[in-house]
Parts: structure tokens; C-alpha cells; sequence
DNA sequence: AACCAGGACGTGA
DNA sequence: TCACGTCATGGT
């Protein structure tokens, strides 16, 4: 068993399923199913229609370097002008659009973001992006690309972020300088091509980072460590 | 009261 | 390529 894989069995054992991606103002997911704040643990079909999607686009976008917390009342200031849509954004003139999304910080360069990704998302019409296309969005990264293809479009990329590059360096199972698709391959090339694992690893490495691996923490012990003690 | 949060882009070597 | 600087609000 692979390194990679022992540490998604530990983790997936110590918090269960995760949720991701959260799924507040569409309004798709029967609200039975949906757990606090948007996430739907065990469910894997969202999301199933085209508000959702734009949802977990927007949001990808907003949280670019910032507290899902504040994406949150960027979100919930969307969603009171009724502008959570592709169309409904382009509707929104700049400077309304720079005030709802104010509290993601950024708001200069996301509006844009969100404005060029909205075009760019009424011109798919339902079909689902390649992942150079995305990159070819203005404000759209890697990572953002990614997150949109995992979590919007259920494609199976692995997500590489500050907090999978911070625990995986850790563990020594890649080297600190590695680019980013570098990563991204060497996790595919060993994890099966899922999504929903691809979903709960990366929301689980996230939520097992916030609690061990903080940027500032200092280098303290980490449940993790004591699986890879036997192999390389 | 610094420091950080689920990055991306522009610029100059 | 590579290393910086810039963008910005809100929680700890």
C-alpha cells in the first residue's frame, strides 16, 4: 500500500467524509441532506444543476488566498441581488459588484475575475471546460482550474494547495520545490482516478492542516508521522 | 497588533 | 524559469 493512500484511509478513518464542495444558495440540494454550512457529506452527485456549478465556480474564485468565512458573506451579498447566475453578474455594473464582494478581499481584481469567468461560462453552454481552457480565463490558476474541474465538473485532477504541498513536504514525499503539476501528477499517478476520492483527500488533507499544520505552527508532531515511520 | 487565510498576475532580472 | 511585489478584508 502506497504511502499516499495509507494516509487517505487514516484521515478518512479519524473525520469521515467531508462535504466538499458547500453548496448554500442554489438551492438544488434538498435541505434534508445538506449539513451546516452547505456541505453534504456522503453525497456525491451534486451538483446537479447549472446554479450549483456557477456556485462552486464563483467560489473557487473568491476564496483565491482568502477565509472561506469571508467568501461566505461575499456569497450571501450575491445571493440578496440575486446575482449568483453568469447572466446576473454581467448584469451587475462594477462598482455594485466590487461592494457585494468586498468582505473576500481582492475586490479590484475579483470582479473582474468573476466577470471574465462569466462570459467565458455562458460561452461553454453546459459543456464541461478542458483544463487549458480554464487556464486561459483571466484570473484563473492551477488551482482554481483544478477545483472548478474536481468540484464543479467531476473530474478527476488532484488539487494541489498550500496546505496538500505543506503536509506532503512534511511527510517527505515530495520535495519542497517541486511545481505544482509536478505534485499533481506524482499523487494521480499513485490515488485512482476518482473524484469522489479526489474530492474527500483534498478536503481532508485541508481540514487536517488547519488543525496540525499551520503555517506558523512550529514543526510539532503529527498523526500522520507515525505511518510513515516504516517505509521510505 | 502582527500574522494569516482553500492564489494569481505583472514585472524585471 | 525564478523571485519578488501587489492585491484587501476579517479573524486570532
Amino acid at each position: 500500500m502506497h504511502p499516499l493512500e495509507r494516509i487517505y484511509a487514516h484521515l478518512f478513518s479519524m473525520y469521515g467524509p467531508q462535504g466538499w464542495w458547500p453548496l448554500r444558495y442554489a438551492g438544488e440540494s434538498p435541505a434534508a441532506s445538506r449539513g451546516a454550512g452547505g456541505y453534504h457529506p456522503g453525497r456525491y452527485d451534486l451538483p446537479v444543476s447549472t446554479g450549483g456549478i456557477f456556485e462552486i465556480c464563483t467560489g473557487a474564485i473568491l476564496t483565491q488566498n482568502t477565509a472561506w468565512t469571508n467568501v461566505e458573506k461575499a456569497l450571501d451579498n450575491l445571493a440578496a441581488l440575486g446575482a449568483i447566475t453568469a447572466e446576473q453578474i454581467l448584469l451587475l455594473d462594477d462598482e455594485s459588484l466590487r461592494a457585494a464582494i468586498r468582505p473576500a478581499g481582492y475586490y479590484n481584481q475579483k470582479s473582474k475575475k468573476l466577470k471574465a469567468f462569466s462570459r467565458f461560462f455562458i460561452d461553454l453552454d453546459g459543456r464541461t471546460p478542458t483544463r487549458n481552457e480554464l487556464l486561459a480565463v483571466w484570473g484563473i490558476g492551477k488551482e482554481t482550474a483544478d477545483s472548478i474541474l474536481l468540484y464543479a465538473y467531476q473530474v478527476p485532477v488532484f488539487i494541489v494547495d498550500a496546505y496538500t504541498r505543506r503536509i506532503m513536504t512534511r511527510c517527505q514525499l515530495i520535495g519542497e520545490r517541486w511545481e505544482y503539476d509536478r505534485v499533481r501528477g506524482y499523487i494521480e499517478a499513485h490515488i485512482p482516478p476518482d473524484y469522489r476520492i479526489y474530492q474527500e483527500y483534498h478536503a481532508l488533507l485541508v481540514h487536517h492542516a488547519k488543525r496540525h499544520y499551520r503555517r506558523n505552527a512550529p514543526s510539532h508532531s503529527c498523526p500522520l508521522g507515525m505511518l510513515l515511520a516504516g517505509d521510505a
